[in-house]
DNA sequence: ATGACACGGCTTCCGTGA
């Protein structure tokens, strides 16, 4: 089973690309970041013709999440983060897909820090933590899959030094990311590739792909359950340099789940 | 310290992203 995740920056906008992706490389599962679409303008008849079908929780502008499953509708199983039933940011959507719980989430950015769109991302977080960990207690073979606005390492930056007061590499952010891991989480991409330098995020400034000035932000975190079952992971890092792309990457994990129950 | 690029929308600029 593939697991995909990709923050497409428009759904409306990155469609085509989208669309050449999934044609290209036909991920069973593909968790969608950042759609900018109101509920009523997600393409689902496009999704639905490249032989998906989809769950999507969309909002005007910003943020919206989607999850797309190849031949099946994913059951889903919640949408929206638990923890603040007055957050009304479209960031969580959690589904179903032959036997694996798959949650598809969009941390917020916090930028600038400090201020109170940092206090909304660490608040985020522990929700976050919180949920994370009674999936862990329930014994659900479970993949956290997303862009979660957090580069856990040095390594995942290109410059770190020039990132230590950014919303994406304070100390704090950091140590929320490796308090969640501690839970038991298996961080795939990392995992497969240890020592690698390895981005899913390019600036659209500067010529940042071209230099290779990237971050590691986009992530899939499996259970411990599920981490004997991981085979391969990658990020499909040519997408980015096409037309019209996304200032992300698709990033992708391979899971071997033959003979489980 | 600033701004570069791209997105959606009440579009001819603004707020936001990372």
């Amino acid at each position: 089973m593939r697991i995909a995740t990709f923050n497409v920056n428009g759904i409306t906008s990155r469609l085509p690309a989208l669309l050449q992706w999934l044609d290209e490389t036909g991920p069973d599962v593909v968790c969608l970041q950042e759609l900018k679409a109101p509920q009523e303008k997600f393409p689902e008849p496009a999704i639905n013709a490249a032989g998906y079908q989809a769950i999507w929780h969309g909002q005007k502008s910003w943020n919206g999440v989607a999850i797309l499953a190849r031949g099946q509708l994913p059951i889903e199983t919640g949408r929206g983060l638990p923890g603040d039933p007055d957050d009304a940011q479209s960031r969580y959507i959690e589904a179903v897909v032959d036997g694996v719980l798959v949650a598809g989430l969009y941390l917020p950015n916090g930028n600038p820090a400090p201020g109170p769109k940092f206090d909304y991302k660490l608040k985020w977080f522990e929700r976050l933590i919180t949920h994370a960990a009674e999936l862990i207690d329930s014994g659900a073979d479970t993949v956290l899959a997303g862009d979660f606005n957090v580069m856990p390492t040095e390594l995942d930056v290109y410059k770190p030094e020039r990132w230590v007061d950014d919303a994406l590499f304070r100390p704090e952010v950091r140590a929320a990311f490796h308090r969640l891991l501690a839970q038991g989480w298996c961080d795939a991409l990392r995992t497969m590739h240890p020592d690698e330098t390895i981005y899913t995020f390019w600036d659209y400034f500067r010529n940042a792909y071209g230099r290779n000035a990237g971050l590691r932000i986009d992530h899939l975190l499996l259970s411990p359950g599920l981490a004997p079952a991981l085979k391969a992971a990658e990020v499909d890092r040519d997408v980015r340099g096409r037309e019209k792309p996304s200032d992300h990457a698709p990033v992708w994990i391979e899971l071997d789940l033959e003979g489980r129950p």
